[in-house]
Parts: structure tokens; C-alpha cells; sequence
DNA sequence: AAAGAAAGCGTATATTTTACATTAACGAGC
DNA sequence: GCTCGTTAATGTAAAATATACGCTTTCTTT
């Protein structure tokens, strides 16, 4: 039997990368409506998602998502909001994209929004290219269709919030990195300025963040050490790191 | 037109009191379903909660719920999770009394939880009584129907987290009240000791905590100043304030 | 070998956190 | 109206943490 969709629920995944100088979104280009605006030489940006099957769990769905787009299976996926109020799919073009790409009758739907960090070279761009995706500076990623904007806002502001309690950045990060792109993320995602110093000395504390012996390469200056996050140790002294940072 | 339910989304509320010596949670008694094992005495106890309405707005929902129990017409509510394994409702009888209660060929029930933090002296016990509601102690609030015990573990951790970084602490006290309910409120949420001196040297730099002139009555010792929340400076203060305690 | 570019480092001062014990104010009971 | 029981209320010194601030090192390029 094939499984159906339930026409009221839908999963949408905000996924954030960062590339040293900015923060990312993933947003997927979505087909002409027939009628819509010719004006528009393609379809609107959206977010990934879908409707969700009758028996498939909220999680595996976001996790299908995911995989389309982004080879690493580790992610951690985060569920952070819901959004259902009744009219917010209301412009007529959404409703006929909806409808044409489902074959349901749709009127309402509920999405359950989640968020992922994803390290952005390991999301490989044939992938992107075949479900054309594409990353997007957080600044850009306007005029999405349905109201992705505000989920868009939503994510990056819980983003702000967990990231002063939890080390998150290191799912942005490649696995060795230097100090100063660690910095540059904070900087960045928070919109805040941090003295070198200060921030070398109070993040080299953690226990979690490991030395390599491994340099910068191809750089044309002098290359800097290359650090790596330790998980295990990470989960093991959780309970005395509560709230670690800023 | 009668408006109707639809089948696959619900809203669950965990309601949180604290009545000085212990955090608790507002739970409902529900009928008992034909065929119900026969030696309990009664039904189940549940988290407050329904299916939504097709036109209506989650929290709206939400708000209708605590509306019923509650006479306090500004209470914060706050979206905290979904929950939505295909097979969450188990077992047989909690099937029986969703089909019974809705009339509805009830398979998969997707329930999105708000949290909110009552004065439990505003909630009326007519009220409750009418309703079949009760508060308990949050370490009493197991068995619970559904996957209930779950939500109410998931709502408090969300509450311990929260309470360290925003100032819930007033929803759940009266208006009027002494510094030492606040601390033993802190303590009883967290499960840790505090240093009075100490604890009341960092309340008292807080703006938005008013000192009043009334003083605790009816006590068989020294009676202590009264204090209140001004929400005002809270909301002004806010940006300053982010991470303002622990 | 000189110049450019980012990496990497230390110290003094201010602020915050911690640890800790006694006195003050009231009602109850005699 | 005095004593006792009970909880409220308060200060200080030592330790830890956070801040402010500029120069030297190491590598690449030409």
C-alpha cells in the first residue's frame, strides 16, 4: 500500500551553515505555479519539507528531508516551533503549489519547524543542485514563500539563544578548524565583537576543545593551529558546564 | 455550521503552581471508559488538553483550555514541543476514550504542549472541582494517561532551563510576597540550596523587583517585607538583563 | 632579505562570587 | 511584661573571574 499523506501536517527544516564570514541558509527553489506571477523568471525560495506520512514519525521526516539535500548522517536535528494558525498559508499561489504538488484537497496546515547545523562543505552541490537548493546569506533569505520568513527569524533567533548555553558551533565548524573561525562564528551569529585575547583565553579552558597537530594550509600568512571538538568529553562534563559562555 | 475537531492534532497544556513548599501541576480526572480495568476505582488522571478546532488557532486552543480552570485571564503560555510518534497512544483504553470523547475514527493524534505558570490561589476550586482538576505534586504527577508523564518531565526541564535566564518566578507567586518565597521558589524548582545573604544581595540588584510597604500577616514570628514584580522595568530592562541569574 | 598579514600571547585592574555567623522583630505562652 | 521560639535581615574579607590593552612571532610573497 502506498502511504498517504496527512493533509494537515507538514515538517519544514531551517538549515544553517557558515563560511567563515557569514551565516548560511539552505532554501530550495520551488516550482512555477501555473498563473503565478510571470514577471518572476522561476519559482519562489522556500524551505525544505513536506507533508508527512500517516506513519511516519515527526523526527524520521525531517530526517528524510535532510538527507536529500546533505550527505552526513549525524545532524543534530532540533524541533523548535510550531506554526498553525489557520490562514497562515495565504497567498493563493502557495495554496496551488500545495495543492498541484500533493494531489490533496489542502486548506489547513500545521508545520512543525526543526533546525540543523550543518557543516556546509560536506553538503555535497550535485545534491543541492538536483533538488535546486541553494545556501543563502541569513540576511538574504527574504521574500520566501509561505511564511518561511518567520520561521527563518524564529530559528536564527533560538539559534542566538542556545548558542551562549551550548557548544552548537562545532556542528557549523569543519573538524579541524583555527581559533579564529570559532571566534568569527560567535562574532557573527551573535553580531557582537569579542577581544582575541579574552576569547582565546576563556575558550581554551574548555575541556571539550582539543589541540590538534595539524596547521592551516595554503594560506599566505602565517598558518594558524588547528583545534577539534571532543564529543565524549563534551557529554561527560556537561553537568558542570551549564551555561558556559558570553 | 457546527465547527468540528480535526482528528489529528491536539493541544496538552502543563499548568505549573507552586504553593511555597512544592512545585505542582494542574491534572484532570478523566471518565471512566467502558471496560476500564475494573479495580481502579476511577479514571485516569491526564494533562488538560483537546483536539483543535479546524479554524482555530493553536494557542487559542491552548487558551481556551486554561480559560476553563483558571481565572486569570493573563497567563503566559509558551509552545514548548510536539509530540507526534505515530503510535504514542498505545494503549487500548486511552484509543476507547479519545473514539468515545470525539466520535471520531481516532488512529494518530498529534499533540502540540504549551506550559504556563499558574498563582495557584487565582485558580478557583470551583472551578477545578467542576472540571474534575487537581493540583499535584509535580513528583506525584506519574501514571498519567497517554504519554503524559513524558510532556509533564519534557515541560519541567524546559522550566528549570528557563527559570535561569528569564524571571518566570512571578507568574507563579502573588502579587505581594516575600523575598524568602522567591528563594525557597528558586530552590524547589532547581532542587539546590542557596546562600541567603548571597541570594538576596543578587535578587535585590534585579530593577524590576519592587520593595512595598506591607509586610507578611497573621505570622508567629518577625513578619517579612513584602515585595513585587513591576513588568514594566522588566521589559525595558530586558536587554540588559539577558542572562541575569545562578 | 624585506614587507605584508594574520597568529598568538601576558599583566594589571575592576568586578563578581563565595563563604560565613550574628542581631532584629515579632507572636505565643507563661 | 518577660522569656522563648521562630524566621527575617544584614556585612565583610578572600578568591575567582572578567576586562582592558599592544607587541612579538611566524609564515608567505616578491
Amino acid at each position: 500500500m502506498k502511504p498517504t499523506f496527512i493533509p494537515h501536517l507538514s515538517v519544514d527544516c531551517v538549515l544553517f551553515g557558515f563560511d567563515d564570514k557569514q551565516l548560511k541558509v539552505l532554501v530550495q527553489r520551488r516550482d512555477k505555479v501555473e498563473g503565478e506571477d510571470s514577471k518572476l523568471p522561476s519559482g519562489m525560495l522556500k524551505l525544505p519539507g513536506r507533508l508527512i506520512y500517516e506513519e511516519e514519525y515527526l523526527k524520521d521526516a525531517a530526517i528524510s528531508i535532510v538527507g536529500e539535500l546533505v550527505e552526513d548522517s549525524n545532524i543534530p536535528l532540533k524541533q523548535f516551533q510550531v506554526y498553525g494558525n489557520p490562514n497562515r498559508i495565504k497567498s493563493p499561489n502557495d495554496l496551488l503549489w500545495l495543492q498541484k504538488q500533493t494531489n490533496l484537497p489542502i486548506t489547513r496546515v500545521v508545520t512543525i519547524s526543526f533546525y540543523a547545523l550543518i557543516k556546509i562543505d560536506e553538503s555535497k552541490s550535485n545534491l543541492l543542485d538536483k533538488h535546486r537548493a541553494e545556501w543563502v546569506s541569513i540576511k538574504d533569505a527574504v521574500g520566501l514563500a509561505f511564511d518561511h520568513d518567520v520561521i527563518v527569524c524564529d530559528a536564527y533567533d533560538h539559534l542566538k539563544k542556545e548558542l551562549t548555553t551550548t557548544p552548537l558551533e562545532f556542528h557549523l565548524l569543519p573538524q579541524y578548524f583555527p581559533l579564529n573561525s570559532l571566534q568569527s562564528l560567535y562574532e557573527v551569529i551573535l553580531a557582537q565583537k569579542f577581544d582575541n585575547r579574552n576569547f582565546r583565553k576563556k575558550i581554551l579552558k574548555l575541556p571539550y576543545l582539543i589541540e590538534s597537530d595539524k596547521k592551516e594550509q595554503d594560506v599566505t600568512h602565517r598558518p594558524a593551529k588547528l583545534y577539534q571538538f571532543n564529543e565524549d568529553i563534551y557529554k561527560n562534563n556537561k553537568r558542570e558546564l551549564n551555561l558556559f559562555f558570553l
